[in-house]
DNA sequence: GTTCCTGCAAAATTTTTGCATCAGT
DNA sequence: ACTGATGCAAAAATTTTGCAGGAAC
């Protein structure tokens, strides 16, 4: 779904991002032709998460010939790289993300009823999240936050 | 992986969880032979979240003859319940653990290296998810909170 | 006795791996 | 050219579904 063309985000943030993952994969040392390069772009070009058969059937839809096992090479590749984010929200399939190198830090609320997703973001809540990973006894790097209830719609 | 067993745990607690589930199984016109009373009791003895193939596994090591596909259902219906709450710590496999009625509620941290997983507590936190949750569009009433690092055995 | 539950087996999903071929550097 | 990336297909892992027999009430 979506066509790409919602563009209430910040399409300058994200461009960099895909410039920034470029030049991260070319400085690993790593090609990025055809596939690779397709799910970056492909990714710069989402407002939030996707799953990686989401991605595939994007670039299909696209005329992209690529095999999903390139997807999942992709995103597994960029994973470890830092520069995308594995999401878990409950449903069937992992989702993923760009994952900003500028602090454009979210997360998510998810709807229960018709599985929509949606970014958030809240100062107080990673104030808070820092201190409970200070006060823990693991050197923390990474955190993940879901909502789930009933978005505006489905509440009515 | 995990070798499982670690018994720093609080029994007297679990041991609560497993009567209230058998008493709101049976409220719910649910009978609770075999398969389903076997997984409550193998959920009440674990200290955190364990997987669909771990209760399996532990099942078949202690003598009892349960399908798989009894312990996933046994899981739907505490799930439906409230009873026990689904977790997705990034690993490969769904996580199940009680869900406290009376407050014990808590997050993880998982350690990126040898995959234990720890629960904390941190009410701050509590604090501000539900400020988040309020400021939010959405009716939440649920949320999880994963935080990702290294702990302190890994650490060294 | 009726109804729900269970175990087994098979199907459906999601993700990973093997391998010959192709493309980037 | 060399090396690594890609597409396809098959395999592996996880979860769900169908069904006949069994157990709970």
């Amino acid at each position: 779904m979506d066509g790409g063309a919602r563009r209430r985000g910040r399409p300058a943030e994200w461009t960099a991002w895909e410039e920034h993952t470029l030049a991260a994969l070319r400085r690993a040392g790593l090609r990025s032709g055809g596939a690779r390069r397709a799910v970056v772009a492909h990714l710069a070009r989402q407002e939030c998460c996707v799953s990686a058969q989401e991605i595939f059937d994007g670039l299909r839809a696209d005329g992209r010939r690529v095999g999903i096992a390139s997807v999942y090479r992709a995103l597994d590749t960029l994973g470890a790289l830092g520069l995308v984010q594995r999401l878990e929200l409950g449903g069937t399939a992992t989702r993923y993300e760009p994952a900003e190198p500028s602090g454009d830090h979210h997360h998510h609320l998810v709807c229960q009823d018709c599985g929509e997703v949606r970014p958030f973001l809240d100062l107080r809540l990673e104030a808070a999240l820092d201190g409970a990973a200070e006060r823990s006894a693991f050197s923390v790097d990474e955190h993940d936050v879901v909502l789930r209830g009933r978005c505006p719609a489905c509440t009515a």
